[in-house]
DNA sequence: ATATGACCCGAATAGTACTTTTGGTCAAAT
DNA sequence: ATTTGACCAAAAGTACTATTCGGGTCATAT
């Protein structure tokens, strides 16, 4: 189930660039930063990735799987199960915990930097395989978790917009005057429930279903991009 | 009421820098550019305004203040009149009509360029004046019109949120899986009454009226801005 | 009186030659 | 068999100059 055997060199480089990228950005962020922090020699990291863009990507992929794992975790404990408002309060927080990932939220050119200049970038086309958000409202609303009389693309966006707005608007808004972030998710998932869940509660049990489902198909997609990529890692007895 | 007589060249001038800016920016619009297209000589602008930036800040300013009547209007002629959702909905809708002013809402430092740079921006101490947007909330809680059970800066920030990510998550989303603008208007003050509004309707009437008031208080403030603006024009009488 | 545009000058930009950095390689060391 | 780090070429950065641009002025024209 999870990715295959990965060997111990490779995770420290993962978690180094993790933590490099996210704070330094992609490009100040030097592969030779990257190997140190690691504890190895710069030429290793080319034993393990094929170069700084596939290393970046699959830390990428890593942290985007973890990310996935917080989310479905905090689903899991939510007391409200299977609305939609657990759903995204469950989201907001692992995105608030994981300032990498509102980077990649936000596609935040100021550190993604170079990265999203290179024309076959990952964020070109991933959506591409992925159920669109809106599909995943659609089928919520099949279970009775949503309520049925809404446009399924038009709480997608909504949704979106919510999200979006979370992880930027402090660009702009000066943390000061924000609300405590508990209240505000609190206030957030109340808010979705009241807009989007039957007003009889819905059917939580099989909402949660749902969203078991998404996320394993969604976390399987991750394991099989990663596998894909270390399918192609340079090897010795290559060409 | 309104701010004052004014020049036609002086209206000219300022219709040439808003559609000049909104589309070129700040930094790539320059002087000559506006008065060429206002019809009139370069000399001339600085007859009416006193440079580069006080032309752009009073273009700021007028726009601002039709944006704040367009709102009103829309408002006005809301069927559902004082409900947050209405408020919003017009909002959002006269925010879509008028392209500067969601850079202005952005802050978008792509086409505000230098300006943001410079020291006593307006945008700087702007917000000082204006009730802040929680005490808007908490006025349409008193007179009945929101529900008195959420915390008015969790819903105003909320209300941010969506704004922001109205105006800025084209940058992000395809325009192609976006729903259409009217619906997703239509989606959004929906959620925002069922959210916030009480129960049972609330005081559409008495929100009307308190909406009413705010705005009388900002288009003021505005005039106040643009006459104070306009008293220190340059004169050839001076000093 | 009012308006104009040639003109001024500081600042931004483009051009250029040179230095440093850094992604990537590979012969040598372990 | 692995791992390393000196090494290389290309890219990015820097320092400097030349050139253009554009905000702002003002003598002149209307």
């Amino acid at each position: 189930m999870a990715p295959a055997p990965i060997e111990d060199r490779e995770v420290r480089l993962l978690e180094a660039a993790a933590e490099l990228f996210a704070r330094h950005g992609y490009d100040k962020t030097t592969i030779d930063d990257v190997a140190r922090r690691a504890g190895v020699s710069k030429g290793s990291v080319y034993l393990a990735f094929e170069g700084k863009q596939q290393l970046f990507e699959a830390m990428l992929l890593t942290q985007m799987r973890a990310f996935s794992e917080a989310w479905l975790a905090a689903v899991r404990a939510h007391p409200r199960g299977g609305t939609l408002g657990a759903m995204y309060q469950a989201m907001l927080r692992a995105l608030d915990d994981n300032p990498f990932m509102s980077v990649v939220f936000r596609r935040d050119p100021a550190l993604l930097g170079r990265y999203l200049q290179q024309p076959d970038n990952f964020f070109r086309d991933y959506a591409a395989g992925q159920p669109t958000r809106h599909e995943v409202i659609a089928m919520m609303q099949e279970a009775g978790a949503v309520r049925r009389d809404v446009d399924p693309k038009v709480v997608a966006h909504i949704i979106n917009m919510i999200a979006y707005g979370m992880v930027s608007l402090d660009t702009v808004v000066d943390r000061a005057q924000m609300p405590e972030t508990d209240a505000m998710l609190e206030g957030i998932a109340t808010f979705m429930d009241r807009a989007f869940t039957p007003e009889d509660g819905g059917d939580s049990e099989a909402g949660k279903a749902v969203i078991e489902r998404i996320f394993a198909g969604g976390i399987a997609a991750f394991d099989g991009l990663i596998d894909a990529r270390r399918a192609r890692r340079p090897m010795e007895d290559e060409r």
